[in-house]
DNA sequence: CGCACTATCGACATCTTTGTAGATAGCGCT
DNA sequence: AGCGCTATCTACAAAGATGTCGATAGTGCG
């Protein structure tokens, strides 16, 4: 009996590299850039892993293409939750923009990608963008009255990346050590918490300005 | 000719143990729990692999055995990093706390640890000694005579720790994107800076109880 | 249609790593 | 010293991963 005629679907390069990306972006969020394996990303495209090395060359260049996509499109996520840095109510929009930030770094897991960069690939490129973002906040802080340093903006966006960072990564370890429910309401006020930090940081920049109202 | 007569060491069991398991941690802090290698532990150590394997049964007898006693190592350094927990110098208390906690989570690395384990380990045992933690901020803060919740004192625990961590992993790439220096005495200002918050949240707790003391 | 191009595949080569088996040699005990 | 225990070694087995090669078969174009 002759042997049955393989039917051989056959992609664009082009769609066949992003199937491929997608795929091993899935497993390097799960396991890390060295845990993406050739042989289960091609099983997940329903392909053979020859194929992927035809189209990215190596492992490696498989595996520096989805690190840069994925980072990539991460700045543009991130970039994409300070678009309301609104002086006007800078509360507010705060928090709307640490729920933007928690959203794409925790409940998205995106949190686990950066972590996965930092502890990996050490000498990735970075990117700047984020002077931007305390030059702006700096600026309104100031246009609002506060006499503060840049260097207490620079901090301020500092301690909220970091937290957001590690709250993603350690949040339920440390709440459930701490007895907490981590479900999203808690998460919640967790933010709220964090933005009435900053409120009243920035009222008491304020206060120290407002010259002479009582004593001393 | 006659081969030579191999010059065999021979540690206790004990001491074998112990000398793997050090040289296992390094690579642990580098590289994470799935690039441990035997071979290159063995090399280390300066022993063959299947003696590693005599010890420990298997690769993943060794691993969970690097990882308990590095995470217990761990939670007794940041155990000891709460000893002053002073209701005297509350804000001085603070401090030293903090400085305690970066020297072991960022200058000697041990974030990097906790992060291998919360990416690659999820369900890995925790202990719950932060509650006790959480409980003695929390009473000092009342004594103090601070209006506050007990999970205002949760949020200021988890916020800390997760802005130490965060810090420790994402700490230099973010302030180079800000055009900041990584140096000490950046990351001493930060926690200072921290503290000032604290300091702040606490002054306003204050006030919200105090009940007249000017207009309002 | 017929042909060139190339995405795809099966089979294999090679390397790395874990794990096994049997032999060997250091150490403690009598 | 002699003997048993076992930590250690060499050599090999087995599995899994990356990468290579030549063949095959869609796809587009003349």
């Amino acid at each position: 009996m002759p042997k049955a005629k393989a039917v051989r679907r056959r992609f664009s390069a082009e769609d066949a590299r992003e199937a491929i990306l997608v795929a091993a972006e899935k497993r390097l969020l799960e396991v890390g850039p060295e845990g993406i394996r050739l042989q289960e990303i091609a099983a997940d495209v329903g392909m053979s892993h020859p194929t992927i090395l035809h189209h990215f060359g190596s492992r490696d260049g498989l595996v520096t293409a989805v690190l840069t996509r994925a980072m990539n499109a991460l700045e543009q996520e991130l970039l994409a939750c300070f678009t309301n840095l609104d002086a006007d109510q800078p509360q507010q929009a705060l928090l709307t923009t640490l729920d933007r930030v928690d959203e794409v770094m925790r409940r998205r897991g995106h949190a686990r990608l950066m972590a996965w960069v930092a502890l990996t690939k050490p000498d990735f490129e970075k990117q700047s963008l984020m002077k931007d973002v305390v030059h702006a906040i700096h600026a309104a802080r100031v246009a609002r009255g506060e006499k503060t340093a840049l260097e207490d903006s620079v901090f301020g966006v500092l301690l909220s990346s970091s937290a957001m960072f590690g709250l993603a990564i350690l949040g339920p370890g440390l709440l459930a050590m701490m007895g907490r429910e981590a479900d999203e309401p808690t998460y919640a006020r967790f933010r709220r918490y964090l933005v009435s930090l900053f409120v009243e940081h920035g009222d008491h920049q304020l206060e120290a300005k407002k010259p002479p109202k009582k004593k001393r």
